[in-house]
RNA sequence: GGAGAGGUGGCUGAGUGGUCGAAAGCAGCGCUUUGCUAAAGCGCCGUGGGUGUAAAAGCCCACCGGGGGUUCGAAUCCCCCCCUCUCCGCCA
């Protein structure tokens, strides 16, 4: 949510940084809602005022007397109107709060101008692509693939999209992640393991609601099973305030994480490129609005060593305005190369909100200087999302006997230094 | 899942229809006293919104778990929901 102040007093400021983003925005209509909101307010508080004032005089007054059942009398009219009025602005308030919600966040002024994905900008490369097999293949042509990672077996129990890991695919797995932990960890992240379904004030606080309820699965109760740790995580402290001592909090997840993905197709979705349940580790910062962007830097930097760790080659995109998405004022996408696909795979998007999910959750500090409660800052990114970087480590690191090679970190992890498909 | 008790400000905890945004205490902040510390005394000390302003101040409204209702008037009475605790049941 933005500052409702910010889009009164300067709209054209407002307008001018949501165009960047190239996502159709009606500001004069949330302006309209907001102004007429404002109006029936006014009017309504004068009226209870006036309620108020008579209160007062009629507390004074003895019960029977004939001033007292006049002033009731008096009373009873404002009060038909106040109950009128009062249906009135609670309709006005739903639009506002509709309309608020609707809105995106604005982008950073350092994101740059662009409409599609192409227009992303190449922050960085790291890591050689050209040392790499030229005979590598896609990971689901890797003979045996299916015995360790059996998407026919996963389809049958639950659908497409929820494959069952066996042997060393499960075993990999849970190396990567305990790896992605004890790194976070190390790099001065407390570890959390959430809960992994949401309530709709919580999915509403970081984004997902509304509009988005098609990404997710909901249950009957009505719960939302968590797209990403970040929503459980950054909900930790909603309707809280924290001193501003505390700050920066920093934070990281493991969690299944749940995503419909309705409409994807193709390339997309083959193998472990794309699917409905997978195993991702979120790290989260709760920052002074004054230090964001370097805490941004930071967090990128974290998820990036993490890559440089497993010997994967990887770039880092500067999202362009049309590609920052709804909620972010500025991102960085990390993609590893995945030498078989001959294509970049998302591994980690890293962004700041700014107030953006703050305001809608309400996470505050106190602030030194004035005491007074002020929005934190919140920033994430992955730490990164398994199936992708195993799809790069077993298409980069596949030897000519049909093993794939355990990078060194990892090792004492996975227990031996292939995997082997057989 | 069943029965009971309860949810009030950062915390503890009064308040059962009117002058209550809410006593008191603790914590916090400021001042006085003091060689320092401690103690004591005095004062300040919730959040959100509207309006106003260069920014403030000020003025107004709302908020006693959430939502609805009764009433001229609700923290207080009624209904629904959520949560916590105790006991019982079930269970990894």
């Amino acid at each position: 949510m933005l500052d409702p102040k910010l889009i009164r007093e300067t709209p054209e400021l407002v307008r001018a940084a949501l165009a960047k983003k190239h996502l159709s925005v009606d500001l004069d209509a949330v302006l309209a809602v907001d102004a007429a909101w404002r109006t029936l307010l006014q009017e309504v508080e004068l009226l209870r005022s006036t309620q108020k004032a008579a209160n007062t005089a009629m507390a004074c007054l003895p019960k029977g007397s004939p001033e007292f059942i006049a002033k009731v009398q008096e009373m009873k009219a404002v009060s038909s109107q106040v109950k009128e009025k009062e249906v009135q602005l609670k309709d006005a308030e739903e639009k506002v709060r509709v309309a608020m919600l609707s809105l995106p966040n604005l982008p950073h002024g350092s994101v740059p101008e662009g409409r599609t994905p192409e227009e992303n900008v190449t922050f960085a490369t790291q890591g050689d692509i050209a040392s790499l097999s030229k005979h590598a293949v896609p990971h689901w042509e890797i003979a045996g693939f299916e015995r360790l990672f059996d998407f026919a077996r996963g389809a049958k129990v639950t659908g497409a999209g929820f494959p069952f890991y066996v042997g060393d695919g499960a075993r990999i797995v849970r190396a990567l992640l305990q790896f992605f932990l004890d790194e976070d960890v190390k790099a001065g992240y407390t570890e959390v393991s959430p809960p992994i379904f949401v309530n709709a004030a919580s999915a509403t606080a970081t984004g997902q609601l509304p509009d988005k309820e098609g990404q997710m699965y909901e249950t009957s109760d009505p719960l939302y099973a968590v797209p990403t740790a970040e929503v459980p995580l950054t909900n930790f402290f909603r309707d809280e305030i924290v001193e501003e001592s505390m700050l920066p909090i920093y934070r990281c997840a493991y969690t299944p994480c749940f995503r419909r993905e309705a409409g994807s197709y193709g390339k997309d979705v083959r193998g472990l490129n794309r699917l409905h349940q997978f195993d991702k580790v979120e790290l989260l910062k709760w920052v002074h609005p004054a230090t964001s962007y370097d805490e941004l830097d930071k967090l990128r930097g974290d998820a990036e060593r993490l890559l440089q760790k497993l010997e994967l080659p990887y770039r880092v995109l500067l999202m362009c305005g049309g590609d920052v998405g709804f909620a972010q004022a500025k991102k960085y996408d990390l993609e590893v190369w995945a030498a078989g696909q001959k294509r970049w795979l998302e591994v980690s998007s890293c962004s700041n909100f700014e107030a953006f999910q703050a305001r809608r959750a309400q996470i505050r500090f106190r602030a030194k200087d004035t005491g007074k409660p002020e929005l934190v800052h919140t920033i994430n990114g992955s730490g990164l999302a398994v199936p992708r970087v195993l799809a790069a480590l077993l298409e980069n690191n596949l030897q000519p006997d049909g093993r794939v090679r355990i990078p060194a970190p990892l090792v004492s992890y996975f227990g031996k230094e292939y995997l082997s498909f057989t």
